[in-house]
RNA sequence: GGCCCGUUCGUCUAGGGGUUAGGACGGCAGAUUUUCAUUCUGUUAACAGGGGUUCGAUUCCCCUACGGGCUACCA
């Protein structure tokens, strides 16, 4: 007990170091992107260190341009790695692939101190044994009950063994586990977790290709790289266990760092966790951003293409599987930094939501200044000669309506060309008998307005319908239709002010053209 | 099959031995608005089941069910 204490506030002292160390086998999904912000935010509490760290081990699997896609992405969320294989850093290099020199030592050591034994079973041989039990609806791996009766160091004189290895035959090197020994993973998240180790197979550490697998790459670098926490997808639990009795059977038991195993982002519709697969299936992005695959040129898009801010997108990604403990939702990355914490994280999987996604962006383009906004649109509406101000008042007109930039955009064709088309419901509910002569009423009493300010434009109209002894609802939608094309949007005399005087006047000429031109 | 993790409104979740089980999204209704959207108000809806422990359990323990993960010389 005395000493558990003592190892624990040990590792309590140690500067922070994290680690966010994907697969370069396809772009990182949200999940990935997800584990890698909840590193930073817990570097950034703690005043600790970000790492990036390619675990490249598998050539097999390595997909071009994936790396950079993280990096990228990782970028446009707004946070940034302190070392990592684009920047460089202390523990250089960062790529295993480059550091392959590195592990066979580790794998040696481990074998001279008995804790693992090379094995010289071809895959074929172990294929077998697995699918023969598989017949029998048996489970078989090669562990502590079965490496007795393969062909391996243990089984194998010493002779035999450097026979083998000087006639230059294929080997792997496994880890011998321990016989029976409960292995206890005290989580961040999910508490204490014990595992017996007769449950562990023999798994390999060194592979016949002279790469380490995961298990020894990963716990051989967090230890050079000196790493205090391992922040990571719940699907490295069941692995957990052998990478502790690794750093144990390394002597680096003092050494080890703390684990939280994060909870998976499930799929929305049915079962299963969220992958790369999954693409654009879903209905909504996967991705951060958009990736076209190397191979098969296959288009997946991303949250920042399909017009989500980034500091929404950190939002969202923030809350999948964490909360503050408070009724606040909307975070800054400062404040996300200031709040976040590793017990606040739930520890089932979450299923993404499109609508509080769309919410949160709403909200986040809400926040935004027309100014702001300007400067990411003013290049995307069609040419003009409005000045920034009138182009302002349309984005904050607009603004209220729209979940997405791209929304205003979208919604302002009719404040740069006059409408050619009409929609079609409102010309059948709205557009009456008298809708005509009104509109020919109403220009020429705007016609004789030299003030077309929207008040003013009210206060006319207003006076013109208490002429007429009118309602709103005969005079303003026939009037809406012809300036705009719609029966709905941001009030219309705003809209006039922007347009001005000749404009709307040329626009309510055209009343005939809403019996022949009609759109939906 | 084995091992491990999990289970509160439809979804994300708060809470935790005694609560009217709270919030957000969505839905619905109403108010505001010339319309639409915004905004505001209200409303809808949950502790998987069964056993314990306890004066009392949704909360602690066990079992079951369900969901998920892992079970590769992939990570």
């Amino acid at each position: 007990m005395f000493n558990i204490f003592e190892s624990h506030s040990k590792k309590m002292q140690r500067k922070v170091r994290v680690r966010y160390a994907p697969s370069p086998t396809g772009p990182q999904h949200i999940g990935g992107i997800r584990t890698a912000l909840y590193n930073y935010l817990f570097a950034k509490k703690h005043g600790g260190d970000f790492i990036l760290r390619i675990e490249d081990t598998d050539q097999g699997r390595y997909v071009p341009g994936a790396e950079q896609y993280l990096i990228d992405s990782v970028n446009w969320c707004g946070f940034e790695f302190n070392e990592g294989v684009h920047i460089g850093g202390p523990h250089a290099p960062y790529r295993q692939s480059e550091r392959k020199h590195i592990y066979k030592q580790y794998a040696d050591q481990l074998i001279a101190s008995g804790n693992a034994y090379y094995a010289f079973d071809s895959n074929e041989v172990v294929e077998a044994k697995r699918k023969e039990a598989e017949a029998e609806k048996k489970n078989w791996q090669y562990d502590q009950f079965t490496r007795m009766r393969m062909c391996n160091s243990l089984t194998l004189t010493d002779t035999e063994t450097a026979q083998k290895l000087s006639e230059n035959s294929s080997y792997a090197i496994r880890f011998k586990t321990p016989i029976a020994e409960d292995v206890v993973i005290n989580d961040l998240i999910r508490g204490r977790v014990v595992v017996n180790s007769k449950q562990l197979d023999d798994k390999v550490l060194f592979k016949s290709d002279g790469m380490p697998t995961y298990h020894l790459a990963n716990v051989v670098d967090d230890y050079l790289m000196q790493i205090s926490h391992v922040i990571r997808g719940e699907e490295w639990l069941p692995s957990a266990p052998l990478h502790v009795l690794l750093y144990k059977a390394l002597g680096w038991e003092d050494a080890m760092p703390e684990f939280a195993h994060l909870p998976l982002l499930l799929k929305p519709d049915g079962n299963g966790k969220l992958s790369k697969r999954d693409g654009d299936r879903l209905g909504f992005p996967v991705f951060p951003l958009n990736w076209t695959d190397p191979k098969t040129g296959e288009e997946s898009s991303g949250y920042r293409e399909a017009g989500y801010f980034p500091d929404a997108f950190l939002n969202i990604l923030a809350f999948l599987g964490w909360n503050p403990g408070t009724e606040q939702e909307l975070f800054s990355m400062d404040e996300l930094v200031q709040a976040f914490s590793l017990d606040k994280v739930s520890k089932s999987g979450a299923k993404f939501s499109l609508d509080k996604a769309r919410w949160f962006n709403q909200q986040y383009l809400q926040k935004k200044s027309a100014s702001q906004l300007l400067a990411l649109l003013k290049a995307q509406f069609p040419s003009n000669d409005l000045s920034d101000a009138q182009l302002e008042k349309i984005i904050d007109l607009l603004k209220p309506r729209s979940v997405f930039a791209k929304d205003i955009l979208s919604a302002s064709d009719y404040f740069f060309t006059a409408p050619s088309l009409y929609d079609t419901k409102t010309v059948e509910k709205k557009w009456k008998e008298n809708s005509p002569q009104i509109v020919q009423e109403l220009q020429e009493v705007f016609a004789a307005e030299s003030d077309f300010s929207a008040a003013n434009l009210e206060a006319t109209f207003k006076a013109y319908l208490e002429e007429k002894q009118l309602g709103f609802g005969a005079a303003m939608p026939p009037l809406r239709l012809m300036i705009t094309g719609f029966g709905e949007g941001p009030s219309l005399f705003d809209v006039m002010e922007i347009l001005g005087k000749e404009e709307c006047l040329e626009r309510m000429e055209k009343v005939e053209a809403i019996k022949i031109a009609t759109k939906n």
